[in-house]
Formats: C-alpha cells, structure tokens, sequence
RNA sequence: GGCGACGUGGCCAAGUGGCUAAGGCGAAGGAUUGCAAAUCCUUUAUUCGUCGGUUCGAAUCCGACCGUCGCCUCCA
C-alpha cells in the first residue's frame, strides 16, 4: 500500500513552525506515521486551567491527522523529580514519589474531564533513569558536557544551533550567581545531573548519586519512543525557552541530527482584567497580596490557580474544552468567570438543537455513525439545498482546521450550521410527530451526521452533556421534581388558569429551570 | 536593558494586500406564542490602538509612538 494513499493525500495541511517562524506545509518524515511529543506536567500541585491549553489542541491535533488517515503516536511526559517536587515533599513531610502520585492522578482525572483521550504514552522520568543516564553519559563522551564535582553540565558553545529556535545568542545568556555557576564554563550552560543533597531522592550514576536536570528527560524519553528525530514537538509558549531550547540542543548533538521537525508552542492562559488569579511570573515569591491584587497576568500555580478539578465539576469538561478550543491555540487566552459562562451560553444552542434533533429524528445525535476519516465524509452535494449548505459548512470547517488548526474558525462554522439545520426544521415543520422515514427527517439526518462527523474532529459532542455542578442522582431527582411541576402547570393551563401556570414557569425560572414549551409538549433545561 | 507576542463593535473572537470586516455573547425590532422561553428573520464596527509612509488599493506591508503581556535558566 503507498503511503500516500494512507493519508488521502492531503499537502494541503499547514502548520506554523516556531523553528522557521512560518507556516509550513505539513509533511511527516514517516507517512502515515506521525510522532508527536507534548511537554507534559512537573506533578507537584493539582493543575489549573491553563495547564489544560496545551493537552486539549494536542489531543485535538490528533483527532484531525487521524481523519486524515495518518497514524500518530502522541506521547506526553510526566516530569516527576523536580526540584519543585523536592520543596513540597520536604513542605509537606511526605515522599516525593507519593506527592507525584497523587498530582499524577489529578492531571489524569482532569485530562479525561475534559476529553483527552488521544495520549498514546505517558512516560514518567523516574522510569526513565537508564536511560537518562545512558543519554548523558553519551553527551558526556562526544565532547557536547562536562562533569564537575558530581554534577554534569552541557556546554552551549559546543552545540552551533544553540539559540536557533528562541532566537537568543549564546553571548546574550546571563546565567544566574548561585553555586552551580561558579562550576560552569559559560553562564549559559546547564545541568544534565545534580548530585544529591542529604535526604534528598537518588539514583546512582556514573558521577555519583543524583537526579537528572530538567530538560534531559524530554530528550531521553522522545528518543525512546519516537527516535531520533521526529515530527511536532509541542508545549506552551513559556517553554521555548530554556527547555526546549535546551532539550534541542541535548538532541541534535547527542544524535547528530534534527531532533523535531515542527516545533509548536501554544499560547499562555490570562486571567482577564476580572480575573482573581494571576500574577507577574512563575518566579516570583508567591504572597496572597498578590493573589488578591494582581489584576492580571499568566496564570501561574504560584499565584494560587488550581481547582481545576472544582471548576469541572461547576463548569464541565466539554463547556471548558470548548471555551479553550474557541480561541485560536497560539493566541492568548482570556481566562474570567464571564468568558467561561458565555462559552457555556454558546453551547446550550448545540443541546437544544441535539434535544430538537432525537425528537423529531427519533436517533441520539450522540450514536450517529458519522465517517470516521476524510476521504469517507466527502460527498457530492448534488441538487438540495440543506445538503449544499452543509457541504459547503464541511469545506471551509476542514479549510479552517488544514489552517494551523484553525479551531476558533471551524468552531464559527459549526454554529452556521446550527442556523441551516434550524432553518430548515422551521420551514418544514419537523417536530416530535414527524414520520422519521420521511423524505424531510431523513435529509435532516443526513445533514446532522455531517455536523457530528466534523464536531468529533474537535472532540466536541462525543457523549451526552452532564448538567453541571450536579450529581447524577440529584439530577434524577430533581428531573422527577420538574416533571411534576410541568404536569400541574398543564392542567392548570387547560382549565386556562395562567395565573397559576405562569406563577410555576416563573418560579422555576427563578431557581435557574427554564420550561420550554413546543406543540409536542413540554420540556425543560438548567438556565441558571 | 535584550528577545518576542498582542492591541478588531459593549464583551469574547476570526480575518495578514483587493467582493458588503466571519462567528459567538449581549442589546433592539419583527415572525411565532394566551404571555413567555426556544427557533427563525432583521438591526447593532464606513472601521480594525495613535500618527505617518509604501501601494491603483491596507485591519492586513514599513516606520515611529502609546498601551498590554510573555521569556531572559535549576540548586536564590
């Protein structure tokens, strides 16, 4: 089988390099292979929303270059020994491997939240030590690092491309004072191995016992498993430099050839200017007056952000991957409580249209088999009106994504959609009764499953919604509750008593349940 | 100080040389409704931080300025 045709042939993919600083065609060294390696978390407090930016367009980058018949391998690390790590096992009495653990379950559990189900490897460095320590050790014999009293350090000079891809000279790097300095042999170089403090967690190793620097575990890890060199290297924009600028160099020298062909890096989080988390930078010694104060800025844990897993449970992992995909992924990201509500505004005309759509259809818009690739979902539109709206929706949805993954883009396109297909129920008069074997339903169907074919490209509509801030139980109760009420207010309005049949809608509006009434009767929705 | 990003309607947000500047939220009017909600239709930026320049033509390219933000390395 040629490997093009495994990949339906599709040059017309661009991707922006952070490397080249353009937007270059998409060709994989390897196709339909593709590697693709993210930079995962330091597991040393729960996540935020702004650790998600990153996970959720990667995950999303691989559901589109799946549907376009390539076979990616998406590999996100979990730096677990860290010094960071150290502070807070040391901070909270606890072992530091325990305090990865736990963060690691956090990551994961919000991960799924929010639909990242595309990871294919999730290697922790721990695991890694053998390999890391091979992958000095062969820095070290090439001439590319230096061991000084037990720690190794890489020299910068010696990697000609240093600075390449955050576009800084080796001259300009100031390192800082400190105790590693006076070991170095230029101030920009940095560590490969530390050795160990008493107390703190060891591995032995050639220069003695320590632990690895960062940076080195993405390069032995990616090499692992995606070799030498391979296609898209992603992480957040704050991470060009050093680590990535770092973890090049360690890569390119160490093997002697590009270590990443696509660079990608994400843009930060903010809180916006009503944001209550926030602050000037990482580095910073967190205090709660600027927790309190900052009006705004990267979001940082440092800074208190958290609760990412509480935000999920009030908010919703699908209304907050929405809200992230609604932007574009290198763009900065306004993070505040309105911005999130108003994305979770937009996505009540989705389930209304859905709830609209399984009435009349008598079919789940969820369970709909909508093509899985590409190649599959192309069609001739021929003479029908619906159908060329939405075959014209389906070109410009896949023109956006074959755009740098112009999520924000085809997002605005599915909602033109959302307006076809309403349209089209109102002009034909669909409702509950309609025949679903009708001529009209079944063009409508046929639409709609175009509409899920391209949704589930973003990972978006994949499963019913979850109301949120609820659990399931509370929610059955409290949909037997309503129930009852609708049932009282109809009867009293068959008797044409408004008064008492307005007097329940309001009162249910007031408690954040909206009724809604249609001919077929009448259901209800969470307004809060 | 060095490097970089951004500044589009009340808010969020596409668009990087040329049809009437996408889409969402919000708002206003209409159709529908017992009244609402939902849905549909219409309206809501002669203008893209400011000032210059290039061009037949710029939100889009160039310069200056104003403003916002990020990075400038672990063991501080």
């Amino acid at each position: 089988m040629p490997a093009d045709a495994a990949c339906d042939s599709r040059p017309s993919i661009r991707v922006y390099n952070t490397l080249s600083k353009t937007k270059e065609p998409f060709l994989p060294l390897r196709p339909p292979r593709v590697g693709m390696y993210l930079c995962g978390p330091t597991v040393y407090a729960e996540s935020h929303i702004g650790h998600m930016v990153g996970p959720v367009i990667f995950d999303t980058i691989k559901r589109f270059l799946t549907y376009c018949g390539y076979d990616v391998t998406f590999v996100v690390n979990i730096t677990d020994v860290d010094d960071k790590l150290i502070n807070k096992s040391v901070e909270r009495g606890i072992p530091m491997s325990q305090i990865a653990v736990e963060m690691t379950a956090d990551y994961l559990a919000n991960l799924k939240e929010l639909g990242v189900n595309q990871i294919n490897h999730l290697p922790r460095a721990t695991d890694h030590m053998d390999q890391i320590i091979a992958f000095i050790g062969s820095l070290e014999e090439k001439g590319f690092a230096y061991a000084v009293e037990g720690d190794v350090f890489f020299d910068v000079t010696k990697d000609a491309g240093y600075g390449q891809l955050s576009n800084r000279s080796v001259d300009a790097q100031q390192g800082e004072g400190g105790g590693a300095a006076a070991k170095k042999r230029n101030p920009g170089d940095f560590a490969l191995w530390k050795s160990a403090r008493s107390g703190e967690p060891s591995w032995e190793s050639p220069w003695g016992d320590g632990r690895p620097g960062w940076h080195i575990e993405c390069s032995a890890m990616s090499h692992e498993i995606l070799g030498e060199t391979f296609d898209i290297h992603g992480g957040g924009l704050d991470l060009m430099f050093p680590h990535h600028e770092n973890e090049r160099a360690q890569s390119t020298c160490c093997h002697d050839a590009p270590m990443v062909k696509y660079w990608m890096h994400n843009g930060l989080m903010r809180a916006g200017e009503k944001g209550k988390i926030g602050g000037k930078s990482d580095r910073e010694e967190p205090t709660p007056e600027t927790v309190e104060d900052a009006a705004s800025g990267k979001i940082s844990r440092s800074k208190g952000a958290g609760g990412l897993a509480e935000l999920i449970r009030t908010q919703t992992g699908e209304r907050i991957r929405f809200f992230l995909l609604r932007t574009h992924y290198r763009s900065t990201i306004i993070y505040n409580d309105e911005t999130l509500a108003e994305a979770g505004t937009s996505l009540e005309a989705f389930y209304r249209f859905f709830d609209r759509f399984a009435e009349i259809s008598d079919q789940s818009f969820y369970a709909l088999e909508a093509p899985r690739r590409r190649s599959e979902g192309d069609f001739d539109p021929g003479q029908d009106s619906l159908i060329q709206e939405i075959h014209t929706i389906r070109t410009k949805f896949l023109a956006a994504m074959d755009d740098d993954f112009n999520t924000g883009l085809a997002i605005s396109v599915l909602f033109d959609s959302l307006r076809s297909l309403n349209r089209y129920i109102d002009a034909e008069k669909l409702n509950a009764t309609s025949d679903p074997a009708s001529p009209a339903v079944v063009r409508l169907v046929r639409a709609t499953t175009v509409i899920a074919e391209l949704a589930r490209v973003l990972g978006l509509f994949v499963r019913p919604p979850i109301a949120a801030g609820g659990d399931e139980s509370a929610s059955e109760l409290l949909d037997g509750v309503v129930r009852l009420l609708i049932e009282l207010r109809k009867e009293a309005r068959e008797r044409k008593d408004y008064a008492t049949g307005d007097a329940i809608r309001d009162r249910l509006s007031a408690l954040g349940v909206a009724l809604l009434d249609k001919k077929e009767g009448t259901s209800w929705e969470r307004s809060s």
